[in-house]
DNA sequence: ACCTGAACACCGTTCAAGT
DNA sequence: ACCTGAACACCGTTCAAGT
């Protein structure tokens, strides 16, 4: 019985790795653990921890790719719809929505900078339609800078535990007990409290185009 | 000449570390150089890293100090003031303040639970205040995680590089582009959107009154 | 109770060797 | 160009030994 042994040795006639696939891989690791590791993610693509640095600007280069794999999952072209107000919502929703199918990446990526070229068109979009309703550059910025923070604080409660407060023994908190205690499940509250922040900057939009052509 | 050496091992008469002085050293430690690492913060504290382990559940238990750290220096007291729409923005000038003045302990405090007394008094005084002002209960929640989100993205904001956004070579965005190059420095930028973004929160407030009540 | 010093498992990164 | 295997510096955690 001839065993067909493998070389496992020097280069394969064809490249075993990709960066599409060690992000999709990563994604997937994050999404059961939490977290990840360059040799839990070299062991789940079959492959030895240094291989990856052929690919990847080490583990940082694969945080990359996690932005990349999310990011291209965001519905840019949510903002050609009509009107504005119709537009934004339905793009950042589709942001979120993203973060809560991979609540556990969010962590991961609150630190660095956009460069996502789809994610940048977006944003450009709605520099473009925050002037359009009137508003100057600088404050276009402040109203998107705010709208963003709101946003990334929004998925970053997604990855939260389930209670966001925890009152220990000892300390009185009687509101906001009663509060909490009135909460449905997690996945139910953090919907609701962005929908609820969504439609709060909404009217203070409008509020600020008030503020601002007065 | 007779050297005296100090007793290099054993316990000591007096205790030289105490929950207190790791958190102050690890704050210091995050201030300066934007991370901290058990042998890193032992050797500030002129001990060796085993020695941390008596008085703090390992990393994850410097973190919790880190926390204690900030959160004793937010003014809870701003929730006494009157009227509500004075006391809920000077406390979350606080908060943000805070964190302007530590950015990069930020990242590192975004994934856990809330338990510090004091800003969980300061929630229950903001549950009692949406209350009074005609909020049910839930509706309260909503209101306050959503506010919560939006100062948690700002707080990060302040730990973000300088440019939130940037645009790689090849990337239309014209608008975008030039919102950026209009902008300050990044202090100023990140406290004027914080500054928007928080008068957009309390007309969001304003309205949602209005829904609630309607 | 509290500090030390050695030990352990693990991680990120580098690099010469191989095709 | 791309994978391997060994090597290195470093980290978090544990624990027996010492006072």
């Amino acid at each position: 019985m001839t065993q067909i042994t493998q070389r496992r040795v020097g280069r394969p006639r064809k490249a075993v790795l990709d960066r599409v696939r060690i992000g999709a891989t990563a994604l997937e690791l994050v999404d059961d653990s939490g977290d990840f590791t360059l040799p839990e993610l070299a062991q789940r693509l079959g492959v030895h921890t240094s291989s990856l640095y052929h690919h990847v600007d080490g583990r940082s280069g694969v945080i990359e790719l996690l932005r990349e794999q999310v990011s291209d999952q965001m519905d840019a072209a949510a903002l050609e719809r009509e009107p504005w107000d119709v537009a934004i919502p339905a793009f950042f929703r589709s942001y979120r929505a993203v973060f809560a199918a991979h609540p556990r990446v969010v962590p991961l990526l609150t630190t660095t900078t956009v460069r996502s070229p789809q994610v940048l068109a977006a944003y450009d979009r709605m520099v473009a339609l925050l002037e359009e309703l009137g508003f100057p550059v600088a404050r276009a910025m402040e109203v998107l800078t705010a709208v963003e923070s709101f946003v990334i604080g929004s998925a970053l409660d997604l990855a939260a535990p389930d209670v966001m407060w925890e009152i220990p023994e000892g300390v009185e908190a009687p509101r906001l007990a009663e509060a909490l205690a009135s909460q449905r499940d997690a996945a139910h509250r953090a919907e609701a409290a962005f929908e609820c922040g969504l439609r709060m900057m909404l009217a203070g939009v409008a509020a600020e185009l008030g503020a601002s052509t007065a």
